[in-house]
DNA sequence: GGGTCCAAGGGACGGATGTA
DNA sequence: TACATCCGTCCCTTGGACCC
């Protein structure tokens, strides 16, 4: 792809546009060293004094030496976890008896945002990780032709804290979700598996992971591999499938795509009294009848309300149907679909008054009872 | 010559968006 | 609200420049 201003070819659109960025637009300049205390501007060379003397911050270097790559590799991943931190590939030397790999806190340096103009999305929410600062911690690995590694390092961050949600997933951590996921066990179960791994009291990358993050590790996986995983999210809330047909959300059977079958607010309404009957026989053996009446007071408002619920919703239907019969119109497409939305609704409000059950739900209860 | 920083571009990741 | 997709952002490499 050609450069519209200055006949430079580009491979593809994306460089195209990050050479704009760089040579065509006025954002054009690398950041410099910007204290992270005080946003002086300092040169890198100065910035560790300008620390010390400045703000007191005594910048701690230490030399290490490893027999092999694989053992520089365990403990950066070790000083990683330890502080909250990543540490990226900067800049790479080559010469006859070794290579030196200069690697710096992913936090260091300014994120290369695109311009108001040419944005064609919304910033990240969580902002870049990127500080617009020079971080003070690096490490310089010096790789020597026998294997062995000596590296300095400077462990002292500056100029950010250590925030998790700016650190990637440990690739151990995505390597273990793709095992589990491989294997077939419930992306709800993974989720509550990786949330309470930790042995620690002190909070892990591992334990933001979210359905999308497990979504993201899915697509990863191999395609065979993937096709093979049930879809995350789907199997999290409804399992609408050709295997188990009778696990549909009912909640959602208006919409379920996959093996749909109409809804039949009779049906549905024996299966939940069905549902309830069984869990109530299940609390009483159990946990006695107080717990039982617990329950049931924690329950009345909720009951309540889906009461109040499904009679809007008969109103509803009832509504578009007449509707619908009245335009002489049968028109599953879009503009139809969406005049069936239901309206929003504020957030129900619990009272203590709704506590009390209303006199048709207490003689289906009163019935429950009787079969207990 | 060694050490470091900066510039530039390729490739990949992953998170926000759009849609059903 | 789930999910496919797009694209903004990040990682990595190479090479030039500068300083000591």
């Amino acid at each position: 792809m050609k450069c519209s201003e200055c006949d430079t070819v580009l491979a593809n659109e994306n460089s195209l546009k990050r050479h704009n960025r760089s040579f065509h637009t006025s954002t054009a300049s690398f950041p410099s060293s910007i204290c992270g205390v005080c946003d002086e501007r300092v040169s890198s060379k100065e910035l560790e004094v300008h620390l010390s003397k400045k703000h007191g911050i005594s910048v701690e270097h230490e030399k290490l030496s490893f027999v092999d790559a694989d053992a520089f590799e365990e403990w950066r991943r070790n000083v990683e976890t330890e502080h909250k931190a990543k540490y990226i590939r900067f800049s790479t030397r080559k010469n006859s008896e070794k290579t030196i790999v200069y690697f710096t806190c992913n936090r260091s340096g300014e994120a290369r945002v695109v311009s108001q103009d040419s944005r064609k999305r919304r910033p990240k929410l969580k902002g870049s990780r990127k500080t617009g600062r020079k971080c003070t911690s690096r490490i310089t690995a010096n790789f020597f032709a026998d294997g062995t590694v000596a590296i300095d390092f400077c462990r002292t961050h500056s100029g950010h804290t250590a925030e998790l949600e700016h650190l990637p997933i440990p690739s151990q951590v995505k390597q273990e979700v793709a095992a589990k996921l491989a294997s077939k066990i419930p992306a709800s179960e993974i989720l509550e598996q990786v949330r309470t791994s930790a042995n620690t009291n002190e909070l892990r990358r591992e334990q933001l992971i979210t359905t999308q993050d497990l979504r993201n590790i899915r697509k990863s996986l191999g395609n065979e591999l993937q096709a093979s995983i049930e879809p995350i999210g789907t199997e999290l809330t409804n399992s609408c499938n050709a295997e188990n047909p009778e696990s549909q959300d009912l909640s959602n059977g208006l919409r379920c795509e996959n093996n749909a079958r109409p809804f039949d607010l009779d049906e549905d309404k024996k299966k939940i009294h069905d549902m309830i009957s069984s869990i109530m026989k299940d609390i009483k053996t159990h946990h006695g009848s107080n717990a039982f009446i617990d329950i049931l007071n924690y329950a009345g408002p909720i009951v309540r309300a889906a009461e109040d619920h499904g009679s809007r919703m008969n109103e509803l239907v009832s509504q578009t149907e007449n509707k619908d019969i009245d335009n002489q119109r049968i028109s599953p497409d879009k503009e139809s679909a969406s005049s069936r939305t239901m309206p929003s609704r504020s957030p129900i409000e619990v009272s203590e008054e709704a506590i009390h059950l209303n006199p048709e739900t207490e003689n289906v209860i009163e019935e429950d009872l009787n079969v207990l």
